[in-house]
DNA sequence: GTGAAAGCGCTAACAT
DNA sequence: ATGTTAGCGCTTTCAC
């Protein structure tokens, strides 16, 4: 085994002149298995050529001499944010099936890194920019984004102008709700946060709106806002349980509130599902899995996003754009123990 | 702005031909600032014919005529764990500042998919590789990966040749052991789970070897395994609790495990730090921050460890193998609130 | 200090 | 069906 492998070095015209035909004839092989010029026989003999001297086609050479790089880029906020890498899972399995690879930069959340991030994968001549956001809003994107097909993935354009994929937060709300509804309870408590993002209102409002459908209580007292974090979930549970007529449901905006609305059910010696129900929302699966009973959740569609995002990408960079310009995903619920059967 | 950057297709002759110099000078004054053979005024035509035109190299080309491609592979199981994402954090951040790229892989622990990732990476000529583990644990790099300078992180080779980053599991067993020492306590419970991989037993050895040191009580009663969820910490946590002389701290080798055990000390009235201390391991912060009281655990230095990776990683290209080649990584203490003062 | 020229490894007309 | 021939955009001697 002296294969020219050894050295790394092994070209294209290695391969033809070992399977004595021309660089073309290699090319047209290589790149595809029925390429009408080249007989079944030639095909073979390169292939074996190929295996004989451990060939490996150059990548950035094809690349620039067809001047498409089957590149895309990543531009997110963390790469560590425990949701962006699901969209990067998502985006990246789904480019790998169109033989495409999906190159990520991360901006840290700060607008020169991001900038510099985004020139970098233009250098490296990415045909698309996929732009994710660790959580659902209004974006700006740096006006070099626009010099390539951009979709943006978790968030929308704050302009208007740019296609992108988002969660179904009113969706998520109702669905959420309505599983609650289908159990039975008909007291449903709501364990929201106070802000303007989406996510706050656009899963009350899918409560609201699942309650007003099907006759659930639709009491102010039932709804408590304030922070978003496990301490805050806490709080407003207790608030819930010490209302005259307290909720035999709660639903919470979040599994991070839920694991505190937890604590305070149980402190009172409540049982979960068997005195109150409780639903989350995120599918934050450390919390929600591990949570005692697990928690029944509503999912953010991360990797469906990831996917989706790069889906509508190669529709962009072909032309074809199909597809409506904001797609809205679904988001499913998580069945788990935490509603009662 | 009649700008030809609207078409995307100013290359160097472009710049070289609007500024009057040759490509070799722009060239030069582009990839080295101090470059002996062009001028300061001939350097500041260039820049400005560079803005002028919205010039942007083509690193593809770059690589291709220098041989170079400033490209790192990463190939991991990204599925599985998210908070390994943070050791492509740590070699992307650390990459970035030495001007260089790494390329994500994801294998998807799949054997066949992995070996096709890695061929990509090299397709894409990167310059060496970063094979990363979500669990840190001996593995098998598909030989493809020999090809081509390549360092281990949070995982070892099983075949012991290649270079590797790992955490330092016993030290990190000791430390959490010895914060529980500092805070008084003589009698402290291990929850640990039965395993022979590195967390396990490292993490186990520290602890004995901490009691050891400073005259703690060692008794077998007090170390308790089984599985290394929630549940099976809180299973352990009430054999710990029920007995004779049960402990007044516990040490859980992960932090599920210790989730487990707060429910379990909390069912029986007793508080956390006031009546027990718990001590973590693993640092998943969507676990330890938010569980009340928070979790003082002992961290994963994941980010370290990608970073020290890429380190590893130019050290090696640049064929200069300075270090050891088995690296151990300490595991810090991250103090929160579940150890009495 | 500057520029001509020869590639880097591959693709894609365009012949043959 | 196979080969010839230009490039793709850049780096890098080497001569001027």
């Amino acid at each position: 085994m002296t294969s020219p492998r050894a050295t790394g070095k092994v070209t294209m015209s290695d391969v033809a002149r070992h399977a004595k035909v021309s660089r073309t004839a290699v090319s047209f092989a290589l790149s595809d298995p029925e390429h009408p010029s080249v007989s079944a026989e030639t095909r073979q003999r390169i292939l074996e050529a190929v295996a004989d001297l451990g060939y490996r086609p150059n990548a950035g050479a094809r690349a620039l001499a067809s001047r498409r790089s089957d590149w895309y880029g990543l531009v997110t906020e963390i790469v560590t944010a425990p949701f962006a890498v699901n969209i990067i899972k998502g985006a990246q399995d789904r480019a790998w099936h169109d033989r495409r690879f999906v190159l990520i930069a991360s901006s840290e959340g700060d607008g020169d890194m991001e900038e510099a991030a985004v020139e970098k994968l233009l250098e490296q001549r990415v045909e698309g920019l996929l732009y994710a956001a660790t959580w659902h809003r209004a974006v700006k994107v740096p006006d070099i984004a626009h010099e390539v097909p951009t979709v943006l993935v978790n968030c929308f354009d704050a302009d208007g102008v740019l296609p992108s994929i988002v969660p179904d937060e009113v969706a998520g709300g109702r669905r959420a709700t309505e599983r609650l509804l289908a159990a039975g309870h008909r007291r449903i408590g709501l364990i929201t946060f106070d802000s303007d993002i989406p996510a706050a209102i656009g899963r009350r409002d899918g409560y609201s709106s699942a309650l007003r459908a099907a006759g659930g209580d639709l009491d102010d007292d039932l709804v408590v806002g304030g922070g978003a974090t496990a301490t805050d979930g806490y709080a407003a549970a207790v608030r819930l349980l010490d209302l005259p007529v307290p909720p035999t449901a709660i639903f919470c905006a979040n599994d991070r509130m839920a694991m505190g609305a937890y604590d305070a059910i149980k402190e009172r010696g409540l049982t979960i599902p068997g005195d109150i129900s409780v639903v989350g929302f995120d599918n934050q699966e450390l919390i929600s899995a591990y949570l005692r009973p697990s928690l029944t959740t509503v999912a953010l569609p991360f990797e469906e996003m990831g996917a989706r995002g790069v889906d509508l990408l190669s529709e962009l960079t072909s032309g074809q754009v199909t597809g409506p310009l904001q797609v809205v995903v679904d988001c499913p619920l998580v069945e788990r123990s935490s509603v009662r059967p």
